[in-house]
DNA sequence: TGTACATCAGTGAACGCGCGTTCACTGATGTAC
DNA sequence: TGTACATCAGTGAACGCGCGTTCACTGATGTAC
């Protein structure tokens, strides 16, 4: 019996959509001294395969390694396990959100257009990439291992630095006289939820009629926020 | 080599935490004419695993049968695949958080105290069964397949029968003179995603500075509903 | 009342698969002398 | 300038495991005659 491990990166793959792709090219190794590359090319490669099928359960080693077109004991050199990879990801996909909201804020000056700016962007953010969202925000451990709590340690300040920033605006806000916030942390907490409800429940419940989401996006800002008209 | 398979319900089982489970009691078969009872022993099962391991994939048609002691081919009499014992997971936990809600709102006449009635039922079902909130309102697919369009069909009628009874509830708050919403359905929607949020990310996220959860569910409801003091 | 048979509620062993992980290796590129 | 050696970026084959699924079966319980 033919191992099935004979599979190459130059064979023939069948996709999950069962349609036959295009043999790969080989990939060319890393130049020498430039080894660490390779850590990004996963990271690459296992967020392609997120976007692509939607379930982190889909992000295994070996499924990483065809991706990238390497064996799959050479993401051992990169990485110790299949949670250190999906950490990875969570925190680029991380990034990713807080820059874009950063670069939404820094695009304007009045205080209520900076709150709307950075609420569009996180909107936009998680509309547009679905499945890399759900990975930042809902993945599921009750039992707190090691593991996980290496996860928190990596991503809580990234999270708390974003939070931050909407904290702050809020309080531009309140300075300017525009919001009537008494406690601008627990009301950006109040429109985080609410943001994430808006991001994360329409695709799961595809066949709901949901209102429009920017009207809803603008009602939940300026109620939450206590925006005067 | 001994087949892997030969564990049986009467062997000793290692759990989740690493420890030896005592030996389960062999399981004594249904009556004649009861075969259809194996159907809710196996969804039992699955939540059992569910609200255990806090992880969907860990619902493997082989765990949910040493879960409930019977051999893995018995399964598939009552369920085709994986995905049905899932789906029936989510439709029992859809129909507890509905009657929850529906209990909370009957314990009260004021149409006020109905929605506050409502919104903590909801809260407080998703607070105490973070794992089985996840399973029915985090599943994932993005590429819409036929089962998955059998989930759809399965669950949607009973989360927009769920839904009504709050849009129903904010609409007779307007009639009251309590509410000044004009869009009741998109009010709720809105507080939905609030209440999503409040359930949803502080599990994911337990190093967070959450405010009070109860606090910031009164602020969500009064504001999104637009409640007169 | 006895007995043959049908039905029912499951078993037990085996299969092929993808997974994570091991172990020894390979072949190109730099470096010491 | 040539050559031996070390390092680096990975391979390739194999393993044991849990999974879903198959196939023929078993033994208790009812039913027909």
């Amino acid at each position: 019996m033919p191992d099935p491990d004979l599979e190459t990166s130059s064979t023939r793959v069948v996709d999950d959509a069962g349609t036959v792709a295009p043999p790969r090219p080989p990939r060319q190794r890393n130049p020498r001294g430039q080894g660490a590359r390779l850590r990004d090319e996963i990271i690459a490669g296992a967020a392609a395969i997120l976007e692509r099928t939607g379930s982190e359960e889909s992000i295994t080693l070996r499924a990483v390694a065809r991706e990238v077109g390497i064996a799959p004991p050479s993401m051992s050199r990169c990485f110790a396990d299949r949670a250190e990879v999906i950490d990875a990801v969570v925190a680029q996909e991380l990034t990713e959100l807080r820059d874009a909201m950063v670069v939404a804020k820094e695009a304007e000056t009045d205080p209520a257009a900076q709150l709307f700016a950075i609420v569009r962007a996180y909107h936009a953010h998680g509309h547009a990439h679905p499945n890399r969202y759900r990975v930042i925000f809902e993945r599921r451990f009750l039992p707190l291992w090691e593991a996980e709590q290496r996860t928190m340690d990596q991503t809580a300040p990234l999270i708390t630095e974003t939070f931050g920033l909407v904290v702050a605006t809020i309080e531009r806000c309140v300075e300017a006289g525009i919001s009537a916030s008494l406690d601008p942390f627990a009301d950006a907490t109040a429109l985080w939820f609410a943001l994430h409800g808006l991001v994360a429940l329409p695709p799961t419940i595809p066949s709901f009629p949901w209102p429009d989401a920017d009207q809803l996006l603008v009602t939940c800002v300026t109620r939450l926020i206590r925006l005067t008209p």
